[in-house]
DNA sequence: TTGATTTTGCAAATCATTTGCAATATATGC
DNA sequence: GCATATATTGCAAATGATTTGCAAAATCAA
């Protein structure tokens, strides 16, 4: 992760952008933590450093539109991870029972070249997707929820 | 979609819930608007009928509680439309320049089975996916946008 | 119709997120 | 390394979406 903290503070300073304590801090969990995090939850683990919940808030909002993180909504809140540039490409499996959130590597839209197809079909030319599953993890399923 | 409405005003009445000038009022207009709306912009078209927004609220929570529309959260606020059951499965084409929302029909994870693949490789038990996909309509690709 | 039960309107409360502004941290040129 | 210009932060208050308490009104079942 090294390698990514050192890429991304290089890139924020070429955008005229400064490195500071708290965009550091929220980029170590998120390079750290693999699920998509709310703002709070992000919040929850930098505060003891001295770092503000609005800080956290402008530190994401940057980050997205530098294409650093992508922002995911799931029920109702916002979360946060690595924008797909940092971590490979993948969607989510939501258990409705218990929350988890689990990564999915395999992506249908591309395996069915579904841009391509969308592009021909109706001229709109797709530049990204979220694509999220709900459903019941293994666990809660054997539980009988 | 006087089918429509018969068939649940009388879903409605199976599980207790009355049949009330509020809920037939937001039912009215999911079921003759086919992009997915705002609570606020359902209100528009019904507070002339002295319909209160929190009332709107309320209709479509109950809704999505019963499987009667489903939620998608689209930049930040939340949007309503007929649940699968009462209107074909589908996505939405999401235009970032003008924000026009289209529909599409074709549904990559069902084409690529994945609800299957992924129950026989995680033991997750998908029951229910989103999927948006995002970039440029026509006509703003025209425009250069 | 009537009484029991649900639902509604309204206003206030809540939750996530954003913003204004003065204080502080970071960056740049010497 | 130091001073200074600029960018960023903390804090508190503002905002926007959604939820809730409660008394009044609508719906339901007999």
């Amino acid at each position: 992760m090294r390698q990514t903290m050192q890429h991304i503070k290089h890139l924020l300073g070429e955008q005229g952008h400064s490195w500071t304590r708290a965009r550091s801090a929220v980029l170590t969990v998120l390079t750290t933590v693999p699920s998509p995090l709310r703002a709070e939850e992000i919040h929850r683990t930098v505060r003891s450093s001295g770092i503000n919940l609005s800080s956290v808030y402008r530190a994401l909002r940057l980050f997205e539109t530098l294409n650093i993180v992508r922002r995911v909504e799931l029920g109702g809140a916002a979360r946060y991870e690595l924008a797909d540039d940092y971590r490979h490409h993948h969607h989510h499996l939501v258990c409705d029972a218990c929350g988890r959130i689990d990564d999915v590597a395999t992506c249908p839209v591309e395996a069915a070249d579904l841009t391509r197809q969308i592009r021909k079909r109706t001229g709109f030319a797709v530049r990204s997707h979220v694509l999220e599953l709900f459903g019941l993890c293994r666990s809660c399923r054997r539980d009988g929820r």
